[in-house]
DNA sequence: CGCTGCTGTTCCGTAAACGGAACGATCGGA
DNA sequence: TCCGATCGTTCCGTTTACGGAACAGCAGCG
């Protein structure tokens, strides 16, 4: 019988010796934790500030549908999941696992990578990482009120914040607002920034 | 009728004013393009050598499905694409779009992060970033015949290859060889290595 | 030559994901 | 207070993904 594993080291029974499992072991990160799907969907669709109705029709899915998704009493098909995370604007990938990031979107000096979705007891969270080249400023529009913004600059000089009084940091440093106001972020200087962005939405209700 | 879109640049319609299309456009790489997802599966399966039917009963899925799967036909739904990756070992992830990567596999002193999996004519390939921290090197079995290896050093001095004849390369250097022998990844000195490595498995039949 | 064991595909009945319609609950305005 | 609109859930008939069995095509062996 020959043993066949390829080279990078595959996920190998046991990474901690826990378990009397056997089983062939979770391939690190990725899961198929429909429940957990679906409260990220919400997550997002909330934070957008759409109804499930709206979103459905927008996807071309039922109603129904939608809702037992977020619900997590389906097991839905990847053309419904695309549909819908296409439609919130994000990639598959991002409410897959929680980590593990998707492709890039970008603005005109600003480009932002969604790293993960995540959740407390009254808050849902986007995280991205994010780029902005040397140029003017970037203009983002308000927010749901009660939305704010932390961003850590890992590289750079950034100029961010409301429109009408902007904030600055370098590299280490941390900026916070309330974004349900117009705002932007700019390079200062020559240098390109790099910086991760936290987005808080308050949860409904 | 508020204006919602959140801070980060939404996809927003018309990226490249090509198309008439007023469709929402899609979210930038991920897609749920089926009969590329059974190909990537396929792809890996047959790396891995084994066959679809062992596969299936391995994931505990019908030979009809992961038939179905692979060629593009079923529109699967993700418990059954989770059973089959986690196979695989490889993060669901990795088959959905090309890039976007997934979570990390470890070994001793080696980590390989999955990146991509594509195919020309008459290969397969898998991409992997890795990084080798210093310490004793790490054996890895021998793959089937034809199997190559291709490594490309980022940062530090890497020693790789098969384990009687292991080549040296620094950064901006390349190392390759055939892995149908034990072979292993070194750091060389203190400091940790960057590489990446890319392994093509001629294409069966 | 059969026979055995394997490959991957196709057939088929069952289970379940799907979309549409009906439902109760909530909110805002007349 | 009543009405209309919209919220999210539930019900239901249709569609389809599912697993098991049957199938054709090969390879090895007596």
């Amino acid at each position: 019988m020959p043993q066949s594993p390829p080279d990078p080291p595959r996920p190998q029974a046991g990474r901690i010796p826990a378990g009397p499992s056997t089983e062939p072991a979770e391939p690190a990160g990725a899961d198929a934790d429909t429940p957990a799907i679906g409260r990220r969907v919400r997550a997002l669709r909330e934070a957008r500030g759409i109804s499930l109705s709206a979103l459905a029709r927008l996807a071309g899915v039922g109603k129904a549908t939608l809702s037992g998704l977020e619900n997590g009493t389906r097991n839905p098909t990847l053309e419904t999941l695309y549909a819908v995370t296409a439609q919130l604007g994000v990639p598959l990938t991002s409410v897959l696992s929680g980590p593990a990031a998707g492709p890039t979107v970008r603005g005109a000096a600003v480009s932002a990578t969604l790293l993960e979705v995540f959740e407390d007891a009254d808050a849902t969270y986007e995280l991205y990482r994010m780029r902005v080249t040397p140029g003017p400023g970037q203009l983002s529009p308000a927010h749901q009120p009660g939305v704010t913004e932390h961003v850590t600059v890992f590289a750079g000089v950034l100029r961010a914040g409301p429109t009408d009084a902007p904030l600055t940091a370098a590299a280490g440093g941390h900026l916070r607002w309330t974004s349900d106001v117009p705002h932007g972020y700019a390079a200062v200087g020559d240098e390109e920034v790099a910086a991760s962005l936290l987005l808080r939405y308050p949860r409904p209700k």
